[in-house]
DNA sequence: ATTGGCAGTCACAACTTGCGAGTGCTAAGC
DNA sequence: GCTTAGCACTCGCAAGTTGTGACTGCCAAT
């Protein structure tokens, strides 16, 4: 078992490894902290540490390094976040405030906390929840090729193309426009998938064929909600902590523009209420991330659906500094996005 | 002035320095290429290379490595780039192919071409150009809160929110949606323009105040048109070629990550007739990027308006096969595009 | 349980040395 | 006049060497 002490030695050897990226020994512990005990002792404390392999030497006597395991026991210990600077929630405030819509939003918003904490940023864009369709365009590009919009009143919009089609002429385009927007105006996205498939029985026979591809495209996209998109900012943080990564940054950097990667990791981390949370190194060893910790929180949008925020970056970083800020940030959103 | 097979030798050196990263001496080249001459004919040449500034030798008496000016020169030489190979066709077809909306179709395009030449790939989105109004739609997202939406008929959508509004219900929503679409609608940007500020007049006095408001969303949106967005893939390139940077690739990441930078270099290439223009080094130094080449193409969307792609990688590149690879693939792109 | 002391370990930086690649120059050859 | 062989010279680089300093682990004393 590890004594209370030996805890708090951990916690410096964590503190004081983040900020120096140098290996602690038990002298520099007892010089910077005033544990009241000579290096021996902590000497002691570290062996104990060792023992459970939180802590671990680079190479026989040198200072000690926290291992991943140790990260996890340190983060688990943080309990009491301090709050953000008065200064930094101005800037959040200001920052985010001016946003023009949605993409904006989320733009803005990693590029925020990015700065903020000096690592890579993440969002989730949020996912269709209980929408409703708004309206339903159908756009021609050329002779044979259509455009479909759909419209959500959260504000979403997706399209789709439609290739190789024959046959249509303006008073068909009408009827398929005003067919499609009667049926599906003001459903929600669960029924919309039901109701699509009985539009084309309503369609005259010339153009029915038509209607049916319109209504699978329609289709595609209400079923496309649930596979987000991710926007990134901070990626350049990467190359600037790049020594805390044994090889290249190559395969992380590879493994961040696999956007589906990221989505899956940020789909198997639970957050508890209110909370932010972390997967450490060799966690995340199955993404080709082992090297990297993710924090993230959730964010709830105008149609009540929870999406995923966070920062990505080497084992060795501030999650204390981090967590805050991923917190904060997630908080901030959330109030934004309210309908007020 | 540079005799025609010291031209050669400098073109051996370009090519053998990119492929091997080492400074090339007299020695090699006579020994990897058949110049029919010796070693020290070679230096002679070398000795003039040198003296127009085209190739440097890092320290002394080590081999030699181009300059940026000799690159330069070895690409203006480069007249017949010699096509893909068959399997390379094959594959921009059916990756380009599958895509299912202009969204897709950049996406695919940038992770193609930047899978063609191993460097970072960029594609600028078309601007509207000559497009039409196609439909408005105006989102109520919260009581005071509204979206407005703008699609034209080259499949183009802008979103854009509004806030702070008071006073519109459901006969004003439907009111403004209609004074708008009929106002609007197939109308050219351009001439959308001018009609938007007459609009608000026709409305009921009581919502005249958001008609002025959503008016000038919607201004905003047709006038956005201009700055376009770009997209990006294989950023995990640069990290592969770190060594060819003199320090860290981190300022040269901070430098792709603003849009703005890059839209403003691509703006500044002019590309001849169905060409490739190239940037090298020193030549993009007030952008941050003074160790990077850039190539851009143009593509031509269905609108007619035409827009950039290209890649952007360390100034050591294979230039004629990243030149290869833009040209043709955004000779596709603008097949693909066309109105066919 | 804590402490001072001490021997032992090991990475790292500084320095030295030898090797090899490559150049520039000169004088002779075609 | 262009080309060539030969040779002295220059350096970068890798390998080997040594000294230093930071730590640890253990032991005996408190």
């Amino acid at each position: 078992m590890v004594s209370e002490r030996s805890l708090a030695v951990l916690r410096v050897i964590v503190q004081d490894y983040v900020a120096s990226r140098e290996p602690v020994g038990s002298k520099t512990i007892v010089e910077r902290h005033s544990f009241g005990v000579s290096a021996a002792t902590i000497r002691n404390d570290m062996a104990q540490l060792e023992e459970e392999e939180l802590i671990a030497a680079p190479h026989t006597s040198s200072g000690r390094v926290p291992t991943d395991k140790g990260y996890r026991v340190f983060v688990d210990q943080l309990t009491d976040l301090r709050p953000l600077s008065a200064g930094q929630r101005q800037a959040i405030e200001t920052f985010l405030g001016q946003s023009v819509d949605l993409d904006d939003v989320l733009a803005r918003t990693v590029r925020l906390l990015s700065q903020l904490t000096n690592q890579v940023a993440l969002a989730q864009y949020p996912s269709f929840g209980n929408a409703r369709v708004r309206h339903v365009e159908i756009v021609v590009l050329a002779p044979t090729r259509l455009m479909t919009v759909l419209i959500t009143d959260t504000g979403r919009v997706d399209q789709h193309l439609l290739d190789g089609l024959h046959g249509l002429d303006d008073a068909g385009l009408s009827e398929l426009r005003a067919a499609f927007n009667e049926a599906l105006g003001g459903q929600s996205l669960a029924d919309a998938t039901q109701t699509l498939t009985t539009v084309p029985a309503s369609i005259a026979p010339a153009h029915r064929a038509i209607a049916t591809e319109v209504a699978r495209s329609l289709g595609e996209q209400v079923a496309a909600n649930r596979q987000d998109r991710l926007v990134m900012a901070g990626a350049a943080n990467l190359a600037r902590t790049e020594s805390d990564f044994s090889g290249s940054i190559f395969p992380v950097l590879s493994a961040i523009e696999e956007q589906v990667t990221l989505l899956q990791l940020f789909g198997e981390m639970e957050i508890d209420d209110d909370g932010v949370a972390v997967r450490i190194g060799h966690e995340n060893e199955g993404f080709g991330l082992g090297e990297t910790s993710v924090l993230a929180s959730g964010y709830t949008a105008s149609g009540g659906s929870v999406a995923r925020l966070g920062v990505l970056g080497p084992t060795r970083m501030d999650y204390s500094n981090n967590m805050v800020a991923v917190r904060a940030v997630a908080r901030y959103l959330t109030r934004l996005l309210a309908d007020d």
